[in-house]
DNA sequence: TAGACTTTATGTATGTGAACACAAGTGACA
DNA sequence: TGTCACTTGTGTTCACATACATAAAGTCTA
């Protein structure tokens, strides 16, 4: 059956879904069941189904999904079939660790360019990427680069994005501790460690 | 009016809430109304007053909500009036970054301690805090550490997990690309920058 | 091939949260 | 003091997401 409408939920926890996979494909598994998928990733095992099912029919039953066929779909459904350039803007502490973070490619994902204001920076190489003059971000549109990392401090974070959008970036992926103003067909995710950290003690038992 | 449960989502927003008043408070200003806080945080105004009357009646009509009177509301809700201690496991980039992080304070936040495998790295102080034997974890117990951030390698998270909740941890912060399995009463909240990252491309319109 | 067992796909019921509309309270000012 | 503009608090409606139950379809063994 196919469904009018896939839930915004259905797609946040499709890269989950796909993490699980992955990790179930490193230990050579072929085959797995949405019960066994469970377990990797911590959701109940009709809600993966019918997640799946928005898609199409990709399980056998009696046997369960392809963990390479599972995978490939999800990967397309997401987009992530195409190679997805990353640009970072901020390379402070942070932006570092980004960019020497290992886990972006098995979504697809690359940061191929950073950018940063500190002129000591500039020019330094980590792991293939040249950190260049934040002044070049408008570049990133003739590199064909859609996707950004924003890794500043908080008073910059606006103008940055509004550079950013001006670059033609379609998402933005947002470290900074602030609500961004963007147009409507932009998406952006904010990722506020600190506040996302403040939210633990409320739902620790009392003593 | 008292209401019997709180919504999960509320909760969720709180933190959002109090980023943009203590915006609010750092401009000067001394009352707030719901739809001038929409503008600092993104959210419906209507939303924003569903969610604070849960509460109580902290607003005046006509006025608008006392900032500093709120913040503290907020604070109180979330248990941060307190000041809460957190350990850091994993010192690598990440967990560089998140040691010199500043945005913590304004949350009441404070990461007190740090653990690390590698023998170069132990004894490292960075801003007050000095990286310890990781073997050294149970002690958070009697320094009465009951936050954890963990950015360790995902092959070590869930062994590191055991060891935490073991340690007497209440709540988890974790960065590792992987489901953690911890008893019922134990809060996680995982942050996967790549896997937040990938659902991006599927929002993005076609070119 | 029969029958027991496994697992998916999906219609439906239930639960939860968002959006709305408006009554009621407040302040300013003529 | 009366009126008007403003803003909160909340009951209600509507939309969305989860949980459940089960039919359908496959595997395995004798």
């Amino acid at each position: 059956m196919r469904y009018s409408r896939i839930p915004d939920e259905t797609i946040r926890r499709l890269p989950i879904y796909l993490r699980g996979l992955i990790l179930a494909s490193e230990q050579g598994q072929k085959n797995i069941s949405s019960t066994n998928l469970a377990d990797y990733v911590g959701i109940f095992p009709w809600q993966i189904r019918k997640d799946i099912s928005y898609f199409g029919d990709f399980g056998t039953r009696g046997v369960g999904y392809g963990v390479g066929k599972l995978i490939k779909e999800i990967k397309r459904i997401l987009k992530l079939n195409i190679n997805q350039k990353a640009a970072l803007v901020g390379v402070g502490n942070l932006g570092m660790a980004i960019l020497a973070f290992p886990g972006f490619s098995i979504y697809g994902l690359d940061v191929a360019a950073a950018f940063d204001v500190n002129p000591k920076k500039i020019g330094r190489k980590i792991k293939d990427v040249t950190i260049e003059n934040i002044s070049k971000l408008g570049t990133i549109k003739r590199r064909k680069i859609k996707l950004a990392v924003m890794a500043v401090p908080r008073k910059a974070a606006q103008e940055m994005t509004d550079v950013l959008v001006k670059a033609g970036v379609r998402g933005i992926l947002n470290f900074s501790p602030c609500y961004l103003v963007v147009p409507r067909k932009i998406k952006v995710i904010t990722i506020d460690i600190a506040m996302d950290m403040a939210s633990l003690p409320y739902y620790m038992p009392a003593n």
